[in-house]
DNA sequence: TGTATATTTCAATAATTCTTGTATAGTTGA
DNA sequence: TCAACTATACAAGAATTATTGAAATATACA
């Protein structure tokens, strides 16, 4: 995945409005929502519906297919997995047990450190 | 999760600058980064990463340590974990077969849709 | 045809975010 | 204590994004 799809995907889901349209068009799954469901089931004005679809659009986040005079929406999952396989690329690299143990885990643990390396900011 | 958490981490990883931190300490797992080199390895001015930084450990989506006079950071993986549960919650709600479908495809299937209800517009 | 409906587009304003430079606070070690 | 270093805080301008209302496009149906 490209850094540019990722920051986009990342960018729609950052707006609550956006983020309540996604997950509940995760809820409907393949049947999706035609725009004015959305609309009124949101209780929001259609435009911006519309504005905020149309980037969700563009993103890959949902995929858009005409039917008649209305526009069917649906959640776009697979592009979340990709995401997610993103994200954890190369996690814990060198390190592979601690994958395990940060996943098991409730949150990253006040583990023992390291000792920084004597010469102090080398990249 | 609150959807303010979501909509927080979703903000924090829609700038390019902060996915890069970020993938930078998944990278790292338990040892994590001090700021210095995190700005040295990015190439970028000191203060400006420390800006993201903050955003980033207020969305809880990294954690940091004092060191003496450095700053660890930590990737909070474990948040990533609930945040996609979050997303799939009640996906395909009624239609449980749908979601093994939809993860197995490339990408959402031309599927064959269902007629509109009768009575459009209903949400 | 003509009218109603569904959705999008456009323009304008308001609000937020990003980047840079400068200044401040805290830590280390001589 | 003093000087060097790490990191954050603050302020200002540029750039981006969100929301609303009005208008336009396209389909459906009588």
């Amino acid at each position: 995945m490209e850094k540019q799809t990722a920051t986009q995907v990342f960018e729609s889901l950052s707006s609550g409005i956006r983020l309540d349209i996604y997950r509940l068009l995760v809820k409907r799954g393949l049947e999706g929502m035609v725009a004015g469901q959305i609309a009124s089931a949101l209780d929001l004005p259609p435009n911006n519906v519309s504005f905020h679809l149309k980037g969700m659009t563009h993103a890959g986040l949902v995929s858009v297919e005409q039917e008649g005079r209305y526009q069917r929406y649906r959640a776009n999952l697979p592009l979340m997995l990709e995401l997610i396989a993103y994200l954890t690329e190369e996690c814990c690299a060198g390190h592979p047990e601690q994958c395990a143990e940060i996943r098991a885990d409730s949150c990253c643990p006040e583990a023992v450190l390291p000792p920084l390396p004597k010469t102090e900011m080398e990249s």
